[in-house]
DNA sequence: CAAACTCAAAAGTACTACTTATTCAAGATG
DNA sequence: CATCTTGAATAAGTAGTACTTTTGAGTTTG
């Protein structure tokens, strides 16, 4: 508990860059500073240290590293850069990923998903379609996230499911800002019930360029939205 | 040093399967079977924590977590399972990753690089070029490396650069398992020199389509080498 | 038989003592 | 005068002990 507090504190401070690369933290500073034990203090450091926003010299102290030297695919530095004030940017980054990944995710679903997969996934590319119609835009963006991270889970790639977290932080984080409009697009509606039927035929090629089509449309979007939203911070 | 020792030898336990998903690892166990302190056998644990190897519950005891839960990303986890038995199935999962990466990776490079950067990928693709004419593959893979970790970083996109070790990799384990053709396809240089020039041209299709067409290629080298190279384990 | 209560086991936290590596500087040596 | 060596100071690393908190499991009681 006490850990995840500090852990928290420190690691946010450095993803947003309060703490410049290159302070040094001396432990003993950290412990004051936190009100926490030497042993709360180590175990953060290393924690720190361990996600590389960090490094540790004897006789030095804690240096907080570059970000280029981060590893970006931890889920704790992604909450915190999307807690800042860099939201925007990290969004932006996050989507660009996910624009790269999900194409060739569904392709691999279409090849390797079971028949159970496929039919679940149509289900949700249905239910998707008729609240598309109801306006209704939240149990939309419900069942767009269950759709994305279906196929990626049926991608059979631990490391595209794993994605699936960044898939509904982008696709929330769209909804979120207002910045979508006020209904679904049909466009991306229909797109989606390709990725379903493609897979459903296990049509790889077809299934890769209806999510190319996804993405891309989304990253238009975004890019829209942190050319002119990008001040608004939180 | 004691620490990495540990965690090394822990961390590879799990990551290979040797410790089962549910298996339950009391703290003091931990500190007998590695003759460890109780500091380091803390700080280890909460390094697993992270990664989401494992989850600790009071009262109970260290419990390795299910691969679905584990963070993939980790650079730590994925030497782990390159070092294990598992390499192959973990080469072609992280082939995968970066097969979808790198397409999109060389779009934005021609959209973002800097000058400089356009004319150093012209060059790197110059000596590709050379290299493999001359037979020279080791050095090949050398320039390989380098024109990959170059096109990721000039796509702006901290994911991205960060995959240039994943990239590095599996070049490497394609070459050193000794089932690459005994000199570089002329198609695969060839394609090389393109990306180049689309991103000298800041053309961002004409990037992301001859990039593809490499990853696609190599897709299917690899997979050919799992089906047959599955068993020979280390 | 179910619900509440108690007890103990194991992780979490705190603190102290000791070890080791590294930087910085003073002094010796060429 | 410059360079190399040596040594002391410092801060992180490691070890170990003591105490707190949570919670699973067994037991008692209505």
């Amino acid at each position: 508990m006490r850990h995840e507090q500090v852990l928290d504190a420190l690691g946010a401070q450095i993803a947003n860059g309060a703490l410049a690369p290159g302070t040094v933290l001396r432990s003993e500073e950290l412990q004051e500073r936190f009100g926490a034990s030497r042993t709360v203090a180590r175990e953060v450091v290393r924690v720190l240290e361990t996600m590389q926003l960090t490094s540790s010299k004897r006789r030095v102290g804690v240096i907080v590293r570059e970000p280029s030297a981060w590893n970006h695919y931890d889920p704790r530095l992604i909450r915190w850069q999307l807690d800042g004030p860099a939201r925007p940017a990290a969004l932006a980054t996050l989507n660009e990923l996910r624009s790269a990944i999900e194409p060739c995710a569904a392709r691999f679903a279409a090849l390797r998903a079971t028949p159970e997969e496929r039919g679940r996934l149509g289900a949700l590319g249905e239910r998707l379609a008729r609240t598309a119609r109801a306006r209704d835009l939240s149990t939309f963006l419900e069942f767009d996230i269950a759709f994305h991270d279906l196929l990626l889970s049926a991608s059979r790639n631990p490391m595209f499911a794993q994605l699936s977290e960044v898939v509904a932080e982008v696709l929330t984080g769209r909804t979120g800002h207002g910045l979508m409009p006020p209904e679904p697009q049909p466009e991306a509606v229909a797109l989606h019930l390709e990725v379903a039927a493609a897979v459903a035929d296990g049509d790889p090629d077809r299934a890769e360029r209806a999510m190319r089509d996804i993405v891309v449309q989304a990253r238009e979007e975004i890019a829209a939205l942190v050319a002119d939203g990008g001040a608004e911070g939180e």
